[in-house]
DNA sequence: AGTATAAGGTGGATATGTCAACGTCTTGGT
DNA sequence: ACCAAGACGTTGACATATCCACCTTATACT
């Protein structure tokens, strides 16, 4: 985060900004992302995103290029370059497919399961804290909350007045 | 996004990462930014963190560097070059504090008006329409469950039990 | 078969975010 | 008055994310 700040600097939120749903959002995301951060860093050398991709594979959710990066959520520019940093660290092997000639297949090397092993559990206790951070109230709404949002982050026209009528058919 | 793909190309999400809120978070979060990147992209050559100091100036919240700096949520260094930035493309102006002299305080100039006062009320249509999106519940519970999992991803220790059980001490 | 279209991966360029070190100024002690 | 600690803004380095142009391979259509 930007608590480079200090100890004493007790953020205070002296706004109403804090009502805007993309900023708090982002804020949030930053945290996450911190926090996951500073997890990973415990146990070893894997950037974030490195472990994203090691965790697909390790989960055997997928093997084709294709549907890792997809599972993932990377770009294909950046999950390219980070594949090819997995290789180079031995974490992973990379296999010709033989379906697509484009595609290839991924796989874990021993080095890329223990750590998968080591990490995956720790994560997974966070991911219990953090919904245990929440009233069974919002853990009921989370995601169908968070899907309403993502669809809706698609459209980038809109009326201008104080429509924003949306028949919420969804959840 | 990453929609560099394709039209035809339905996005089905094969996996139970869905389920994992961190991911999904940072995946509408990237959402929101390149909504909001397309919105202010129409009106000019703002970047997305110019827009949020623009902002958070012109809706006088804040007018000293910190305090701007802090209700924008950005890292003092981005900050820094940011709004050095902004002065370089005459958006906005600033003048040494008389309180306090590492810091200055910010305005804006008429060109800065003029962006701010075109953008906002997209912003705010666009705000309002990602309320729309959710239902009663949802929205009654999006604040405090953001702000209860930005509490909770300020820990980076916990047991690797099940326990989960709420009361993290911490705040 | 032959061709247009689209998907896949790579690399370059750029935007955005984070981290650490520095010099300056403020504050709170003594 | 002095000094130590903290806060501030700046800069460089790096991490992460996005965008675009390119070439190769697959797929759909004719």
């Amino acid at each position: 985060m930007h608590g480079s700040e200090n100890p004493k600097d007790d953020d205070k939120p002296p706004i109403d900004i804090d009502l805007l749903l993309p900023f708090q959002i982002s804020q949030l995301n930053a945290k996450l992302a911190a926090q996951a951060r500073a997890i990973i860093a415990r146990h070893g050398t894997l950037s974030l995103p490195e472990w994203r991709i090691i965790r697909v594979v390790g989960m055997k959710v997928a093997t084709g290029s294709t549907a890792v990066r997809k599972a993932a959520g990377i770009d294909k520019s950046q999950f390219s370059r980070t594949v090819n940093a997995l290789v180079e660290d031995g974490f992973v092997e990379v296999h010709p497919s033989s379906e697509d000639r484009r595609q290839f297949e991924i796989s874990l090397t021993s080095k890329g399961h223990a750590a998968h092993d080591r990490l995956a559990p720790e994560l997974d206790a966070r991911q219990r804290h953090l919904l245990g951070a929440l009233s069974p109230a919002e853990r009921a709404v989370i995601h169908s909350a968070i899907r309403a949002l993502a669809r809706a982050a698609e459209q980038t026209e809109f009326n201008l007045d104080i429509d924003s009528k949306g028949t919420q058919d969804n959840a």
